[in-house]
DNA sequence: CGGCGATTGTCCGAAAACGTACACTAATAG
DNA sequence: CTATTAGTGTACGTTTTCGGACAATCGCCG
């Protein structure tokens, strides 16, 4: 069912549980499908596209701490027995999801147990993904931040063009503009990327693997319990 | 039941639930928790004393993306449906801890669902935490990344007094340890805290929340679902 | 009391990232 | 086809942090 990567590993009777509540809705980008400190109404399953998850400091710029793509779901607060996040989720790259009340996943992760325990095996994968942000950025320089982030990008999107700006980059990444592009040039001397207006396109994954430091550990997580 | 933020909130029935497979430890300085990539055996419920959860990139030095103390317990994993997390969880500051086989503690969600509501909730908060981290690793300087350590932990212990070196605090944030000492004496400069040989005295916690700007979400959220 | 190890203070040059400004260039609209 | 504008390249001095070294100091043990 699907091309999310949660909702296709179900079990028939789960997939059949969630199926009568889910409709395709298409994700513009800047879409806002969470925001701080308000009640979460809808649940994404993504299936094509990717949202960010965003926290702001006090009086200063957000910094992004969370990628969600086709391998997974927004909405995790709810899963989590709560009904909000301080932190905003919004459309990063356009695409399409896979909708639902959040109050219908309420009552169907209280009916089955494997359906819950598959989103908490997300969960706990997007926690990894959230501590190894952590890590990144309070170890790497630009460079290897944003060779991280490309690759968690390339994983989430079809072909090998990542669509969007330096501007963008920046403001997840956290740092200046021209940061964003001086790297960006750095990785392209190596033969690691290449660069279009608006455009990156990987052209060596294993080579921003190893510039990466950080990179992996989420992915190997939902790996080894997703299959 | 308990000094343990979580335990002591837990309904009556929830608590008979626990309490036989409970049982006291001390946690020395240095004590390992939980071990990366290895299954976790034991759930602790601090009572007293923090530990840290610490990512390590492949190569290099490690950097805490999580503090737990009284208010919370190690073993989310086992929560999210997972067995083991890649990160480490050791002892910071020795106290003590109520510990329960992880088996245990999966058969006990089972069965209640609003213990398993309890734990979740908690999750929540600490997934609030890292993401926090990340923000203040990505967008705070030193200083401002001290000052919310220095709170986090000062949450979590009885009076002002924190015991530990700037070596140990340097580790935790992922910098030099001069970058430390030269930051504790701008905090203590400010009338902030006062430092003793091996401590620090926190003097003015309104003053460093003003200094730390990444400080409070995770604090918020944990109060506003516990209370 | 003397010595030793652990802890902290201080300094150096170098690297990284900052904030800001401005020129250039490609896509787009009229 | 030109004018406009978003996006990108580049440059400046400044701040922050780094990596490393070394001196000073404290607490403890013999």
């Amino acid at each position: 069912m699907s091309t999310n990567g949660i909702l296709s590993r179900l079990s028939r009777p789960d997939c059949l549980l969630l199926e009568p509540h889910l409709e395709k809705v298409r994700l513009p980008l800047g879409k806002r499908l969470e925001r701080p400190g308000r009640r979460i109404e809808h649940i994404y399953f993504l299936q094509r596209g990717i949202a960010s998850v965003v926290a702001d400091g006090p009086d200063e710029r957000g910094i992004e701490v969370g990628l969600i793509g086709r391998e997974g779901m927004t909405g995790l607060a709810v899963v989590m027995d709560s009904d909000r996040s301080p932190y905003e989720t919004f459309v990063q790259i356009e695409g399409e999801a896979l909708c639902m009340p959040a109050s219908n996943l309420r009552k169907r992760i209280e009916e089955s147990p494997t359906l819950r325990a598959s989103f908490l095996r997300y969960g706990h994968s997007f926690v990894v993904q959230l501590a190894s942000t952590a890590l990144a950025n309070g170890r790497s320089k630009i460079e290897e931040r944003l060779a991280r982030w490309l690759l968690m990008a390339h994983d989430r999107i079809d072909g090998d063009e990542i669509a969007l700006t330096h501007e963008l980059l920046a403001l997840m990444l956290g740092v200046r503009r021209p940061g964003v592009s001086d790297a960006l040039k750095l990785l392209e001397k190596r033969g690691l990327i290449q660069m279009d207006r608006r455009a990156i396109v990987i052209s060596d994954r294993e080579g921003l693997k190893k510039v990466s430091r950080a990179y992996g550990a989420p992915e190997a997580e939902y790996q080894r319990l997703f299959d």
